[in-house]
Order: C-alpha cells, then structure tokens, then sequence
DNA sequence: CGCACGTATGAAGAGTCGATCAGACGTCCC
DNA sequence: GGGACGTCTGATCGACTCTTCATACGTGCG
C-alpha cells in the first residue's frame, strides 16, 4: 500500500490529489475487476446472456452456448464461486439462475450497446 | 459457426431454440468480453476511473494511480488501440481522456455499485 | 443392486497476459 | 546545438487462464 510518488514527476499536483480522494479503495477496485473478468470471456458471457432469459440445466446452456458440457460446468464453477449464478439442484439435474443483480444490469446495459436489444427497447429504433 | 447440437443432449428444446434466437451474433459477444477484458485488470481501470473527473497526462495518470509510467504508457496504448481513451499532444506532454460513452457508463455503474460515488454524485444520499 | 445418465472435478498442455528493463523518439530550454 | 525531460516502444519472463481428457460423484430407473 502507499506505493506513492516515490520517484514519479507530477504536473498538476491538485488534480491528482483530487483523483486519489475520489478513487474507491485497492479492495473494490480489485473487486471490480474481477467482476469484468468474468464476463471477459466469451464462453461465459454467452452463459450469462443465456440465463437473463431464466433458469436452465446445464446440457441445455451448453447446448444453447454452443460448447462442451464440461466447459460449462468449469466456467458455472467459477461463476458460482463468485455468487454471479446460484445453482438449484432437482433430481440429478442442476438448474442455474443469475444471482446478482448488478451483473444483471451490467449484461442489460451491454446488449442495449450491441444493438441487439430492438426487440426487447424498442424506443432504441 | 453453428457448432451446434453435435453429440449434446437437449431437455428443454424450446428453450434452447429461444435463448440461440435472442443471442447476439459471435462478432458482438467476442466485442464484449473483450471490452468487459478491458476493464478487468486493476492497474487500467484505475487508469479509467481516473480520466471520470478529466484529461491527464501519462505521468499525473501513474502518480494517480500508483504504477509505473510505462506500464500505464503500455495500458494507455493497449486503450487507446480500442478506441476507449483518446491523445491529445500539447508540447511534449500527453493528456489523455475517454473516448468511449460505453464505457464511461459502466464505469459509472460500477462507482455507483460500489458505493464510492457519494462524494461525486450526491443525489444517491 | 447395477447401470445409465447428468453433472462435477482434477490434471496437464497450450496459449495469453502483465510487469519490468532498457533504450529510442520528439520537444522544450539554455 | 546540447542536454534534460516526458513519453513511447520492444523484448523478455513468470504467472495466470482456458481447453481438453479422463475420471469420480450422486441420482433415478429397471
């Protein structure tokens, strides 16, 4: 911590100032990338986007993501791990969800930006 | 394309079927994550949470923001290459600021998930 | 009970990423 | 013009990530 200024020039020493005032703590900060590393990886995301629809088993993400079932059930790991996704297990199938509302909004607000959302925002024309 | 459902069990079909219609095309879920991959390092998303509040220049961006001035030239460049940062050139410094309204949001979104945002946008109480 | 099925896990290999060092470029000041 | 300064670049290396294969677990069915 307090790596600082050790041998590093500033110009606008206020404004830095100002900048690490308002910069969220190493923890968040740290939080939050990991957050966007999740959804960093194409498999993953697809996952995701598949389950904004509602819950699903796991042969039918892979199905519907277009990779191996044990691919999937890696990245669902880790998806769970960090309670992106919650699993309900009923016989010997496991039905996921999405379990946090901010990626929720994250995967929301991404699609808009793609476009791909005309169906669902149509004031987006 | 269309892996398909090659040797994949399939339980619930229609659903399926409906999750792979409302899926984005893999040019757009590829463009994602790696947007997503952008901000999920911590040294570049202080970089970008930094530039919120205005332009810098690469050695304020490195005093602000706690490395070195040439991994944050490296991250600069790496931003720059996606078009989420823009250079200004004034005399032999560099300032440097979003250029991404994309990003910018997330940005924001996340600030505002983390609770960090208080300070800058008080209507949040 | 034994087997088939859906899912989970472990391990290994290839590929990718990030930090760092050393040096090059262009610009300003004297 | 010479030198200091701010920035950019290339190369290298260790660490991490993703994919795949193989196997293990638990559940329901016959």
């Amino acid at each position: 911590m307090e790596i600082d200024a050790c041998s590093v020039r500033v110009v606008d020493a206020d404004k830095v100032a100002a900048v690490r005032a308002a910069m969220p703590s190493e923890q968040d900060v740290v939080d939050l990338a990991d957050v966007f590393g999740l959804l960093a990886d194409p498999g993953r995301l697809r996952l995701l986007l598949a389950l904004i629809e509602g819950e699903m088993c796991v042969c039918d993400l892979a199905a519907a993501s277009g990779q191996s079932e044990s691919a999937v059930s890696h990245a669902l790991r880790l998806l769970r791990a960090h309670r992106v996704v919650r699993a309900r297990r009923s016989g010997r199938m496991t039905f996921y969800n999405l379990a946090d509302a901010h990626v929720r909004v994250l995967l929301d607000l991404a699609l808009t930006h793609v476009g791909h959302t005309d169906a669902i925002h149509p004031e987006r024309t």
